[in-house]
DNA sequence: CTAATTCATCGTAATAGTACGATTAATAAT
DNA sequence: ATTATTAATCGTACTATTACGATGAATTAG
């Protein structure tokens, strides 16, 4: 994106809009998906499952781990990816708050 | 962003990235927050709010507008904005569904 | 009719994100 | 020791996003 003036908001909203990052690309929804689907962790087999190349794929993997809502676990030469429950459940719960301040809402336009 | 390559995922992959774009930027989710909890709509005096430029402020709008989370409302010179109730509800599922594939997940690393 | 108000859009500048080939690092297998 | 395997990282190219000033369009107020 271009320059995101963080510092002008809240440390929620950015921790909100950081989390939301996690799902803003369809590769990291299919790799989150794949990570919460087969509960035993997933190694480089996402790159066989998801149409992107071996380095792309590790990009978005170091995103992810870099939110924090996965994590590995490095037994060279393969590295072993899964959920973070923390920070999914952070997540869950962040979203689930934001999204019930409207629950009864009315749209007036 | 970069080039996403949209059409190599599936359609509910595709949406639910589009959706959690509406949260994944500070401003957008100081927005949503706003727009929510007044549930009377909200025009121009979210540019009171917000530390940024009206013209930001309105491509901001622009965009929630497009993903469908939000709708305007224009009765000149003012444009009224609110929740869309049914968008919404459909973010509330999608990530409701998305976190539960999860519920009694086990991190193995 | 002439401001003044409100908001969208345009033009521009700069940063962030996506993607991939090639390379590197680390280990296991032979 | 050499080779194969796996995955991170580097370098590069290109697209998307963010931000803002300036301008334009649509009404209302005077």
């Amino acid at each position: 994106m271009g320059v995101t003036k963080t510092e002008l908001f809240t440390a929620e909203q950015s921790r909100v809009a950081e989390l939301a990052k996690a799902f803003a690309h369809p590769a990291r929804v299919a790799i989150l998906q794949h990570l919460a689907k087969t509960q035993t962790c997933i190694c480089g087999d996402l790159v066989d499952v998801l149409p992107l190349s071996q380095a792309t794929v590790s990009q978005h993997l170091k995103e992810l781990s870099r939110i924090g809502i996965i994590q590995g676990n490095v037994q060279p030469p393969r590295v072993c990816y899964c959920i973070n429950e923390v920070v999914w459940e952070e997540a869950r719960a962040s979203f689930g708050q934001f999204f019930d301040v409207f629950v009864n809402g009315k749209s007036c336009c």
